[in-house]
DNA sequence: TTTTAATTGACCGACGGTCAGTCATAATAA
DNA sequence: TTATTATGACTGACCGTCGGTCAATTAAAA
């Protein structure tokens, strides 16, 4: 019998060769060509892999959000207030170049799943939903507990998240100054007095 | 000497004659001969007055929130609450069949400006976030003149406009429920109380 | 030798965009 | 009035690019 590769893997270092391209050039001029030239293999195996070019988007994307996850975990745990985590929260995309670069790519990402609907990459952007909601969950209701936010005061998580995917999508304009727009909308939800309790 | 043909004019005809076609298909799926043997013109005709593809769902696009726009300023004037209007603010975009179908060619038109970035898009982007601002001051002003809204409670009509972003991007999703996310949000900025000062 | 998973790159069709050439009109000359 | 000509409008055959396919090839295991 042939060698028996394990597509698996494979398929992650395809994508994995091809990060440091994607996030040089976009999603747009990257061509199959050209991944295929990186990865070193033939262009019709890019295909036994994946099933298109944005499937091959979409493996990059899953790591740099699962790397992502990874620095939201952190600031869950991290000695700072309430109200510095959720600003962070949002703040933690446009943090660094790095950061940028990878927001780049995944507004990238969202641009396809605007325009066509994977189904695939729909139930993606839904369990990685799901994912923050829990971790805004957690910010909030310790900050709760912790006296930082008063009992009465319902923030909704979900509300907090279409507040970041407005930022990120808006951050494409001029005139949208990231840290002035998270202060504001904090603020509006957690008026100094609160904080100080 | 030949005929000088009105450009603006023609360039708003060919235009107009493929919103029909951009709204049942998208963009994605219409190419420059369909739109050429629609509009009756050759297709090299159709670079005469356009700079690509995208620059023809520019000119449509414009069309659509012009018309969004009329229902907001109707919107300002109509004798209902404050939080009745911030919700149909948010809410005109999903309200019936037409609104969603134009809806989603902004999506598509969104994904462009997310991908590329050509400045004439940002610019005009620009002037309907300012113009979205505008309407929102009336409304809060108003809701706080008329006391539906308590003076020393700051709402950020730029947070507000980021949601509402947030929420055209993320109504992709089945998850995503778009009553009860604007009640949700409402909720949190104007709890009740206020409301029935 | 046979079997079969894996690989490959020449090839295909679709599409956006270009351009050399044609057409229609109106100003002008005869 | 008619012929000439200048020029913007218009056209569609053609081009290059690119995503995706598939028949042929390879090579390891049986």
């Amino acid at each position: 019998m042939p060698i028996i590769v394990n597509k698996e893997e494979k398929r992650r270092n395809i994508a994995l060769s091809c990060r440091e391209l994607l996030l040089e050039h976009g999603i747009n001029s990257l061509t199959i060509s050209q991944i295929a030239k990186t990865a070193g293999v033939g262009k019709g195996t890019i295909y036994e892999y994946f099933e298109n070019k944005e499937d091959i988007v979409f493996e990059i994307i899953t790591t740099f959000i699962v790397e992502h996850e990874k620095k939201l975990y952190e600031l869950v745990e991290s000695p700072i207030t309430t109200k510095e985590k959720l600003f962070h929260f949002f703040y933690l995309l446009f943090e660094n170049d790095m950061a940028r670069k990878q927001l780049k790519v995944y507004k990238e990402f969202l641009a396809i799943s605007l325009t066509n609907e994977p189904r695939e990459m729909l139930v993606f952007s839904e369990q990685c939903r799901e994912k923050f909601h829990m971790i805004l969950k957690q910010i909030l209701e310790a900050g709760v507990s912790r006296g930082e936010i008063a009992k009465d005061r319902r923030i909704s998580e979900n509300s907090l998240m279409l507040f970041a995917t407005g930022l990120v999508v808006d951050s494409r304009m001029e005139s949208c100054d990231i840290v002035y727009e998270i202060n504001m909308f904090l603020e509006m939800l957690l008026p100094l007095e609160e904080k100080e309790v």
